[in-house]
DNA sequence: GAGCAATATTTGAAACGTCAAAGGTTTGGG
DNA sequence: CCCAAACCTTTGACGTTTCAAATATTGCTC
């Protein structure tokens, strides 16, 4: 059927142009998630191989290790952008490990503030500098001005969707 | 040692004055990280709110969407970058909830191939229109040529990545 | 100073995510 | 044939994630 065949090629001709019609925001979402995606399970998969460590708990004891004297759990929520109920989690299991102490400060009794402890503050160390190198090498092939540029240009989108947001505004 | 001293001096300058103290690669990285962040929790709400979805429900849909006579479930996973035991519990929700029908192939009874049904196909369809509205919304304030831009750049930084992964390679 | 609103964390249910092990099915070499 | 390797999906253990409701404490108003 030369008829039905020349017909799927114009269909796939006005498809193919159809998709680059994709809007170019999603185009560009899709492959920003799909890196994102990427670069996580490599670190992820890393993380868990060489320090038996999760990439959330990374995340948090960053924070931690930028704040010596120690932050509360809500504080820790916004700087993570992890919910409240997640944190509680989150350092509960790291407290086990022995790698963060929780205590309530006497000032105020609602508060429960997390601090790392030494063990915490020795093994971050050596993941941050083992993450760094784990970034470096997977970007290698990259410019350094292409990246820089990336850098700034992703800042715009960031402002961008921070001021189209539909539920509670910034902070 | 004077003199070593002051080439850490000169030294930690230098790389001061160059990336404001961390690596260029971390940096982007973790500017990525958050701004995917953002923009996921915002189309995360939005979509249970508005069609009670989740977002990897939704990835999953437009894969269905796109391939009409279903794709295996291998495939599904491989394509939404998802894991194989993750993707059995997808289906499963989906299917009770009469957007996705399974079924095994006489040919191969190891396999099973999940198919969108009408209902999931007319539901995708008013999502996919939402989600790329809420997109262009999102990102109204950045000008199209940096958009086009970000996503060849970014484009580089995956095949990057992609070529210096630890575990198995490419696909 | 009693109670009510605001603040801060925890809890519980449901979904998502990984990995590794186990369960069926097919296929191919002897 | 047959059985071992390869293939595909499911299961189970554990951790992360969200949301909403519950709990606890503080502070303020009247």
């Amino acid at each position: 059927m030369t008829e039905s065949e020349s017909v799927n090629v114009d269909l796939e001709i006005i498809v193919q142009g159809a998709q680059e019609g994709k809007k170019l925001e999603l185009r560009l979402w899709l492959r920003m998630l799909s890196t994102t995606k990427l670069i996580s399970q490599e670190i992820r998969r890393r993380l868990r191989n060489e320090f038996g460590a999760t990439l959330p708990q990374f995340d948090l004891m960053a924070q931690l290790y930028r704040e010596r004297d120690g932050l509360r759990l809500g504080e820790l929520s916004k700087r993570t952008m992890v919910t409240n109920g997640n944190v509680t989690g989150l350092v509960e299991r790291l407290e086990t490990d022995g790698l963060v102490r929780r205590a309530t400060p006497d000032g105020d009794r609602r508060v429960t503030v997390a601090k790392l402890t030494e063990r915490g503050v020795e093994l971050f160390g050596a993941m941050a500098a083992a993450h760094e190198g784990w970034l470096r090498d997977m970007m290698a092939d990259v410019d350094p001005a292409i990246i820089t540029e990336l850098w700034q240009d992703i800042g715009e989108v960031k402002t961008s969707v921070s001021n189209h947001l539909s539920g509670n505004d910034f902070d």
